[in-house]
DNA sequence: GCGGAATGTAGAT
DNA sequence: TCTACCTTCCGCT
């Protein structure tokens, strides 16, 4: 489930687990061999996030960079940590604690000059301390001249990062908002309200380790509905639930292509704007 | 066992 | 706009 707020979540698993302590470190795929070898029996001095990106810190030796891509997943367990499937590009363990690593996009280890290059071309992330250009302005700026959809930048990741489809779409259905919007048709009203909206769903889900976006009044129980968990683990409005009955108005939740990503929404409860 | 789809991005065209 | 890439899981034969 890598959006933001997974890679968030991670890299304060991370801290938890191995900051501070020396860990072990192999590569049992092949693909981080080099990468691995310069890390083992060093501490981890860090980890963070900056939108889908997982930074990992070693002293001296510099960072090992992550990016789930679509299939990337970490698996944490306990000591002593099962032999290591063949899938498994990044093994971190020690004594206490493993932390398997497949099927990322990237995996590489990267200097300090290397990763500010890659924060300079990240817009800023609802989950990231606010303020020092990273606030809901920034964007503004971007989202504010631009023709594109809404849907479409709230998925580049220059415009905001940490988004991806599933907050997309559910934000946008929070707010009431035609996804088809250029974003120069948005009000700075709305755009600061979504900004704040996902604060606030992004910091749940970190919490949670999961997306919930369905408030407290519509959930089934409040409806008068059988419960219901969504396949991908959380309770959402829209995200993959075309062809059903909107929670709210009851009409079909549409689904379309945009920028070769699937978009869903409620053409009733989503208005263009005026 | 096979084909398709999936919460993503970079690079070529 | 397209294609390639990384892995797992589910539904269909």
């Amino acid at each position: 489930m890598p959006e933001g707020h997974t890679i968030h979540r991670l890299a304060a698993d991370h801290r938890e687990r191995f900051e501070g302590r020396e860990v072990r470190a192999t590569s049992p795929q092949g693909k981080f061999s080099d990468g691995a070898a310069l890390v083992t029996g060093r501490p981890l001095a860090t980890a963070e996030a900056h939108g889908k990106h997982l930074f990992l810190g070693f002293a001296e030796t510099g960072w090992i960079h992550i990016h789930l891509g679509l299939f990337g997943k970490v698996a944490f367990g306990g000591a002593p940590p099962p032999p290591p499937t063949d899938t498994v590009r990044l093994r971190l363990a020690n004594k206490a604690a493993y932390m398997d690593l497949r099927g990322p996009t990237t995996c590489a280890l990267i200097t300090d000059e290397e990763k500010q290059a890659i924060h300079a071309r990240l817009g800023p992330d609802p989950l990231r301390p606010q303020g020092e250009g990273n606030d809901p302005d920034t964007a503004w700026r971007r989202v504010s001249r631009s023709r594109t959809t809404i849907a479409a930048l709230l998925l580049d990741q220059k415009v905001v990062a940490g988004v991806g489809n599933v907050y997309r779409a559910e934000v946008l259905f929070r707010h009431g908002i035609d996804p088809y919007t250029p974003g120069k048709d948005l009000t700075y009203t709305q755009w600061t309200a979504i900004w704040a909206d996902l604060v606030d769903l992004m910091r749940e889900g970190v919490r949670l380790n999961r997306i919930d976006t369905v408030r407290p009044e519509h959930t089934p129980e409040a409806m008068g509905r059988p419960p219901r968990v969504d396949d991908h683990g959380g309770e959402v409005y829209v995200y993959r639930r075309a062809r059903q009955g909107c929670h709210i108005c009851g009409g079909e939740i549409r689904t379309a292509d945009l920028a070769a990503r699937n978009l869903f929404w409620c053409p009733g409860c989503q208005q263009a704007p005026r």
